[in-house]
RNA sequence: CGGGCUGUGGCGCAGCUUGGCAGCGCGCCUGCUUUGGGAGCAGGAGGUCGUCGGUUCAAAUCCGACCAGCCCGACCA
């Protein structure tokens, strides 16, 4: 292509309102342009990367057995109903009424509807079966936000596989696992696949595809001494055991006036409720049942974790006047001590504690001496709370980093549920009636894009891996109002069109400076520059947009040496 | 949904405090010169100042409501 056809509408300065590195350099060099927030035009330099990523996913999906597919965007609602989503989904899902007034929406996912085709398998012999199809999903965002990384309305591979058990669907969790490793190689990007939570769509196996960056908004714990590595959400950590001491007897009250926080109460008392010495009592509304949390004081909820472990769709942090009415006194005075009439679950950090300080349920006092044994009703012990960088490692005990990154695919293991809802039953080798088991894997496109930004840039522009840039090398014919050299360039891009690679010639009458500005922006790996200059003597000068280092060749050389060079990188990521 | 901030030619911004011709830089169009890292000169096009209402002789500017967008938090397969 001559890019003085092309649609490419750089922009000189950074954008306003443009904060992460991806949505900065995506705007700027003319990839895409928001429409409202959250929704975003795709240009063609956009588009053309969008479609490698989208031929390198197809490419291992298909390697694994995927069948691609083509699914409807808008659903009625009785499918969602059905599997009791369409409340479950709360605010997130798009919703609308047609002429008749049903109800529909627009799909932000589609375990629905597969599981509803998967309905015409009925028999073993017919699995496993992997399908996927690469689409517009929406969702009603709350706040999209950092360009394409988080939008409304985005483009989503997911692929779902269909097995007569779990052991077919180990199988076919292990290919996905291994096709996301190559795709995310291919694409040129670090991707750490890290244990996580399933979230809301139930299921139990998870695994997330991270990339590390400033803009992600998932944080992910690794250990520097082994392979251990989570998202917080699931995150353990080994923690110094703190040594209470012999018992003191039996709780004693201790007067407290107007201290509310851990913090004050340490401070009153220092010799004994230091924040290690003070059990933290949080409230929440567990599906309609009022629950208390117990952690060391020092340390934080991780809600995630409480949903998880509860395996609850709606929880809550309860309000003053509900807590007030159910123990008595309100936040900053509250602990379990003595209540039988509401759920306990307690942080593992808890067990074996003693001569511990909590709220009395009395404001203005606490209880000292509390043993959590002897004085309190746990009904569940469980791993709650969020940890912190430093800790030690559960594996190895080596000390845990904690980073922000984004995710760009999760894999996971969906079980029978959507195959129950939608009636998918198989007949099993013995003539059994089974739910198919499902799995469930997304890959997100956009955000892939703007991951690799992330991962690949400087502060020139975007440095595009072989495997995903627009284009691969940019002719840049310096004076094109020069016959010779413009000739000169004209011959050097169809030489390359000829050896298969995907060259692109700026052939536009501008000054030297504002071509190779616009090169190194957008992004493109080499660079041809063609120049009166360097022609005199039969040479033009190949940059490489990584390191900006420039070598002189032969004219005659040029286009063999630039598709080699690609051949090799491509190799390299393949 | 809570907190902070912003809406003025395509992009980036000033003007608003103290009401009085709608400006600057870049980009764009025409011509000439120039041409190896964002050229020079000359001429030109382009704006309901987010929207609606109010105050006023007069509103980009003051007041009110609303809308949109950005950032932080909450939320989020």
């Amino acid at each position: 292509m001559r890019w003085s056809n092309l649609f490419i509408p750089t922009l000189r300065e950074d954008p306003a309102h443009a904060e992460a590195a991806s949505h900065r350099l995506l705007l700027r060099g003319g990839f895409v342009r928001q429409l409202a927030a959250g929704h975003y035009s795709i240009l063609p330099l956009g588009q053309r990367v969008r479609a490698k990523i989208d031929r390198i996913i197809r490419e291992e999906m298909d390697a694994i057995g995927g069948q691609q597919l083509h699914l409807p965007a808008l659903h009625p609602a009785e499918v969602w109903k059905k599997s009791g989503r369409w409340e479950a989904m709360g605010e997130e899902m798009f919703r609308l009424q047609d002429r008749k007034g049903m109800d529909q929406c627009l799909g932000m996912t589609h375990e629905e509807v597969i599981a509803i085709l998967a309905g015409e398998v009925s028999s073993y012999r017919d699995l496993p079966q992997i399908w996927y199809q690469i689409q517009t999903k929406f969702r009603d965002e709350p706040r999209p936000k950092s360009g394409v990384l988080r939008v409304r309305e985005f483009t989503m591979k997911d692929s779902y596989s269909l097995d007569v058990d779990g052991s077919g669907l180990d199988v076919a969790f292990d290919l996905h696992h291994q096709a996301y490793v190559a795709i995310f190689h291919r694409c040129g990007l670090q991707a750490l696949d890290v244990v996580a939570s399933s979230g809301a769509m139930g299921g139990s196996e998870s695994v997330e595809f991270m990339v590390a960056s400033p803009a992600g908004e998932d944080w992910i714990v690794t250990c520097d001494g082994c392979d251990y590595r989570a998202n917080l959400e699931r995150a353990e950590s080994v923690i110094p055991q703190v040594d209470d001491g012999p018992s003191l007897g039996e709780t004693e009250l201790l007067p407290t006036p107007g201290i509310r926080t851990i913090r004050a109460l340490a401070e009153a008392h220092p010799d004994r409720a230091g924040p290690r010495r003070q059990i933290k009592t949080l409230v929440y509304v567990v599906d309609g049942q009022l629950t208390l949390v117990l952690l060391r004081g020092d340390h934080e909820l991780l809600e995630q974790k409480l949903v998880d472990t509860l395996g609850v769709a709606n929880l809550r942090p309860a309000a003053p006047d509900e807590i007030r009415a159910a123990l008595g006194a309100d936040p900053g005075s509250l602990g379990a001590v003595g209540v039988e009439h509401l759920p306990v679950i307690a942080d593992r950090a808890l067990v074996g504690r003693r001569n511990l300080v909590t709220g009395a349920n009395r404001n203005d006092w606490h209880l000292s001496s509390v043993d959590v044994e002897r004085d309190l009703t746990v009904g569940q012990w469980a791993d709650l709370r969020g940890i912190s960088a430093g800790e030690g490692c559960p594996q190895c005990g080596g000390v845990l980093d904690v980073w922000r990154g984004i995710e760009v695919g999760h894999i996971f293991k969906l079980g029978e549920r959507y195959a129950r809802a939608m009636g998918a039953m198989v007949q099993n080798e013995q003539g059994d009636i089974k739910p198919i088991v499902m799995g469930s894997y997304g890959i997100g496109v956009e955000r892939t894009m703007a991951a690799i930004v992330e991962f690949s840039h400087d502060d020139r522009g975007i440095v595009w891996p072989v495997s995903v840039a627009p284009y691969e090398v940019v002719v840049t014919v310096l004076r094109t109002d020069d016959p010779g050299t413009m000739a000169a360039g004209e011959r050097l891009y169809s030489e390359l069109k000829d050896l298969g690679v995907e060259p692109v010639l700026d052939d536009r009458p501008l000054r030297p400076g504002v071509k190779f500005t616009d090169a190194e922006l957008i992004g493109i790996p080499y660079r041809i520059t063609v120049g009166p200059r360097g022609l005199a003597s039969g040479k033009v000068e190949l940059t490489t947009r990584g390191d900006l280092s420039t070598v002189e060749l032969a004219m005659d050389d040029a286009a063999p040496t630039v598709a080699e060079l690609i051949r090799t990188e491509l190799e390299r990521l393949s």
